[in-house]
RNA sequence: GCGCGGUUAGCUCAGUGGUAGAGCACUACCUUGACACGGUAGGGGUCACAGGUUCGAACCCUGUACCGCGCACCA
């Protein structure tokens, strides 16, 4: 035996080995002036700050798997990488750097600070692009491109410059989420709510009306006089402070009395009115409102419709001010909280606290409850929102799976303008001047005065310090990335592959943008990768420290294996429960394809032979199944592929490989192999190479390295004369395998015929080793089997030696009539016998036969039942009726076998 | 409240109207000349529940329950 690769499939020794031979002979590089037909994707560029999950994984392997499928195809390919500057996520984590300093970054001022950040990001920020090598990706890693590059900077400062000439963009003082950590503005979209445990507190606000007033004195002063007050129920008590009226329903009969009066605020003590407005639900609480206008956005609403003053009483970080009154003054809102609920305990003015679950709004990134806050910002109007909605509805941007799209129109139809401007430093700065003295604003791409000799009038005129939302920079990013000419080969752009928690964030504002400023679609499709869960289904997160690291599982189960186990349990459209047990199949199922090759390799040398030369005498039964079901194969792949159905990919290559190639087709093929008939042996062999090197090239996109690897060493790269330099070395350019051609189905013998024929010889197989098992004979343990034919003799002699092969016999007899011993399983191929010597325990082969007649009963009259319905006869399809009936044939034919052969015990 | 998923073997999940499937786990046997990261055989399911349509339903329809997600409300 002649081995030249060992035993064990050791990724470490191939992976990195030919990821860099890849790049080194420039097989990612997107060549613009190519006359192959595009195909592009542009990788959701994930932050800069990042390092790779198993979401990254999830989503960059199937990104690549497109990828590099449509190189074979014979397209040029460009997946264009790059990632994103994450304002708040980068901003925070040098802020943090620079808090273990004692410093912060005000400290530094701007300019410093920026300069701080830009050095973080040279030094750590190319992390995640290393992971995906580590991945696999083949990405266009000369293209990269990150959302602070001055040429990308550019498209972001003119298209805020256009859209805000066309008056989509405007300033505006309004409510808007504020996130007292990061101290600055969030979109609707960057607020998660989250159900929290709190209390609701009923308390009371004492009616004070004119005519009152002086009871109310007398009562202070301990006199009889009852006093009157309103009850009402609240989450947040620490606001109390910035209440500037209660407020009832119209309607509501208790208190329609008191509208139009005052009650007492009861710290800091002021009288408030009692105000009606619809907006309040009488049947909520105690249906009473306090109306806190400065942090609240419903009561801001109700503040603007009764004229009532603002009274923010929260500094920018959530501690209260001197509005709140000395006592709140610098505290936090939550110790303001226990504050409040003290002081009106202490006042008699808490009925009762009860527990209470509500939704509260969080920062995403922050993970603090935001704060509702009165802010001057910046906002958008959507742009060609018609357009984009239009294109989702009627696929011309191909939602996967199509229920997105649900969820897409829902959004799109209830939009609210984007807060666009965020408090921070790293970011793209908003492009407006604000005068000095006059107030007057100035928008475009340079500051007022600036001309290339002078930076600007920076006397008169002062920048707006904001900078842009990160998202308001990547809804560029499917065409900000390419220059003129890239984006006239490869925009738009085919398929995009991200999360479906994006959807709002990216997708559907890219594709506005795509129809805004290009005119056109950004892509053709999106396909929605499912989330990954650990165990017990929750989001696997950094923080929660749920999430293995990918770069562990690549150390020890290989890339290959990584996205092979991953691609494998992410059906379309479907969360994903994450088992790593499912990545060590995968590294399994890269060392069963390492070790058939390995076999294939230990065979000596035969003369090459093509397919083509062949007939179909040339052929085993068992290769002329594995060429048909190879065929099946790649046409049903090739559907699956166009419906974005990679699970399915995964799950058939594998039932492909191991099921059919590995447990039965090489199998068989030693029979051939150990032969002495040289012909016999090149004809297995060419077939043999034939399906490994279709095999390798249908598991390319999944498993690149292992299928190079094998590619290489295997000796089928450069095989093909035909094929361009570049196609001979390397399997990343290898033409997709293709169906035999029609004409050689015949001129081999495939047909469907012949695959049930070895089926059925399978099926003998099984029910010989069925026989040996139940006998508890040893598997190593050789035995003669005869075979009495239930099908034409001279075809099941032809089948002897596979048969013997299959079975590891010692002799495989053809009999004909006459006591041919037991036990023995009857199969629509052929009756197997298992002579055994010396005692047969009859009664064991009694109770073997009994348990075949009662479920062949069972079956028969299931069948019977069903034929014996007149309406089945008539209604059902003549074929489903002749396919029963056949049925029910053999069945009774088995049965009455299996009684003789009772009989004969 | 609205919308979207899910509920199939112990676990993770395939399965678009015609005899319930895979992998893992489990049991038994086997280190047989590719592979123990392996092989062979086997056990295991009222397809959440209730109705309906149909000759026939895991699959189509209606409803219910439970789990998850999103949006809205949230005093």
């Amino acid at each position: 035996m002649n081995t030249t690769i060992p035993k064990a499939y050791d990724p470490t020794q191939v992976e990195d080995r030919w990821y860099a031979r890849w790049l080194d002979q420039g097989f990612f590089h997107a060549k613009v002036y190519s006359h192959k037909p595009a195909y592009s994707i542009v990788i959701p560029p994930p932050n800069v700050t990042g390092v790779l999950t198993m979401g990254h994984v999830l989503n960059n392997t199937l990104q690549d798997i497109l990828a590099r499928r449509a190189r074979m195809l014979g397209k040029e390919v460009l997946w264009l990488p790059g990632t994103d500057h994450a304002g708040i996520a980068t901003q925070t984590v040098v802020e943090r750097e620079l808090r273990k300093e004692k410093k912060n970054r005000r400290d530094l001022g701007r300019e410093k600070f920026l300069a701080r950040v830009w050095e973080w990001k040279e030094k750590h920020g190319g992390i995640i692009i290393q992971q995906l090598k580590k991945l696999g990706c083949s990405c266009d890693w000369a293209r990269q491109r990150f959302t602070m590059d001055e040429n990308y900077d550019r498209w972001v400062t003119e298209i805020f410059v256009r859209l805000y000439r066309k008056g989509l963009i405007y300033r505006g003082k309004r409510m808007v989420n504020w996130c007292p950590k990061s101290l600055t503005a969030l979109s609707d979209e960057e607020v998660i709510t989250k159900m929290t445990s709190g209390f609701l507190y009923h308390m009371k606000y004492e009616i004070a009306d004119d005519d009152a007033r002086g009871k109310t004195d007398l009562d202070s002063r301990g006199k009889t006089a009852k006093r009157k007050y309103l009850e009402i129920a609240t989450t947040r008590p620490e606001t109390l402070m910035g209440d500037t009226a209660v407020a009832v329903n119209p309607d509501d009969k208790r208190y329609k009395k008191y509208i139009g009066k005052h009650c007492w605020r009861p710290f800091p003590r002021e009288k408030i009115p009692i105000i009606a407005d619809e907006h309040i639900d009488p049947a909520f609480g105690t249906g009473v409102l306090k109306v806190t206008p400065a942090h609240d956005k419903a009561d801001f609403e109700i503040g603007q419709r009764h004229k009532l003053p603002v009274i923010d009483i929260f500094n920018p970080d959530a501690t209260l001010n001197e509005l709140a009154g000395p006592e709140f003054k610098g505290l936090d809102r939550f110790d303001a909280r226990k504050v409040a609920v003290e002081k009106l305990k202490e006042l008699g003015l808490l009925v009762r606290e009860e527990p209470y679950q509500n939704n509260v709004g969080y920062s995403e990134r922050a993970d603090v409850p935001i704060e509702p806050r009165l802010s001057e910002q910046w906002f958008l109007r959507y742009p060609k929102t018609k357009e984009t909605l239009e294109a989702v509805l009627k696929d011309e941007v191909h939602f996967h799976p199509e229920r997105w799209k649900k969820t897409f129109e829902h959004w799109m139809t209830n939009l609210q303008d984007w807060c666009i401007s965020r408090q921070l430093w790293w970011g793209h700065r908003i492009p407006a001047w604000y005068h000095r003295e006059n107030g007057q604003i100035h928008v475009g791409m340079h500051p007022p005065g600036w001309s290339e000799f002078q930076a600007g009038d920076d006397k008169n005129w002062v920048q707006d310090p904001d900078v842009l939302d990160t998202w308001f920079s990547s809804w560029l990013w499917p065409f900000a990335t390419m220059d003129a000419e890239v984006r006239k080969k490869f925009y738009p752009t085919t398929d995009l592959v991200t999360g479906p928690d994006i959807i709002f964030f990216w997708v559907a504002r890219m594709i506005m943008a795509g129809f805004e400023f290009m005119e056109e679609k950004p892509f053709s499709n999106v396909y929605f990768t499912g989330i990954i869960r650990d165990k017990r289904g929750v989001k696997m997160q950094k923080s929660l420290g749920n999430s293995p690291d990918p770069l562990d599982l690549i150390n020890r189960y290989g890339a290959d294996g990584l996205r092979f186990g991953v691609i494998r349990i992410a059906p379309q459209g479907q969360d994903i429960h994450f088992d790593e047990q499912e990545i060590e199949q995968g590294r399994n199922f890269c060392n069963k394809l390492w070790n058939a090759c390995r076999f294939r390799q230990m065979q000596n040398p035969a003369p090459k032979l093509r397919l083509e030369e062949l007939k179909a005498g040339d052929l085993a039964s068992d290769e002329k199944a594995i060429l048909w079901r190879l065929n099946r194969a790649i046409l049903e792949i090739n559907i699956l592929y166009s419906r974005y159905e990679f699970s399915q990919i995964a799950q058939k290559l594998y039932d492909l490989f191991w099921g059919c190639y590995c447990d039965w087709f090489m199998e068989a093929s030693k029979a051939s192999l150990l032969s002495d008939d040289e012909r016999r042996r090149s004809v297995c062999l060419a077939v043999m190479d034939h399906c490994l090197s279709v095999i390798l090239r249908l598991l390319h996109p999944y498993v690149p390295f292992i299928t190079e690897e094998l590619w290489q060493s295997m000796g089928y790269a450069g095989a093909d004369s035909q094929a361009s330099v570049d196609a001979r070395s390397t399997i990343m350019l290898a033409p997709w395998p293709e169906p035999l051609e029609e004409r050689l189905n015949p001129e081999l013998g495939l047909t469907e015929d012949m695959v049930n024929f070895v089926e059925a010889k399978y099926a003998l197989i099984t029910a010989g080793r069925n026989l040996k098992a139940e006998y508890k004979i040893p598997p190593n343990k050789k035995v003669r089997f005869v075979l009495k034919p239930e099908i034409e003799r001279a075809l099941v002699e032809e089948e002897l030696s596979s048969i013997k092969i299959l079975l590891n016999a010692e002799s495989i007899e053809l009999a004909a009539d006459g006591k041919l011993g037991t036990p023995a399983t009857i199969t629509p191929f052929a009756t197997i016998h298992m002579p055994l010597e010396g005692l047969v325990d009859t009664e064991m082969e009694r109770k073997r036969l009994q348990g075949k007649v009662a479920k062949i009963e069972k079956d028969l009259q299931a069948v019977a039942a069903k034929l014996a319905n007149p309406n089945f006869a008539t209604k059902a399809p003549p074929a489903v009726v002749e396919e029963t009936k056949a049925n029910q044939k053999s069945l009774a034919e088995e049965l009455a076998k299996i009684q003789e052969q009772l009989k004969a015990l």
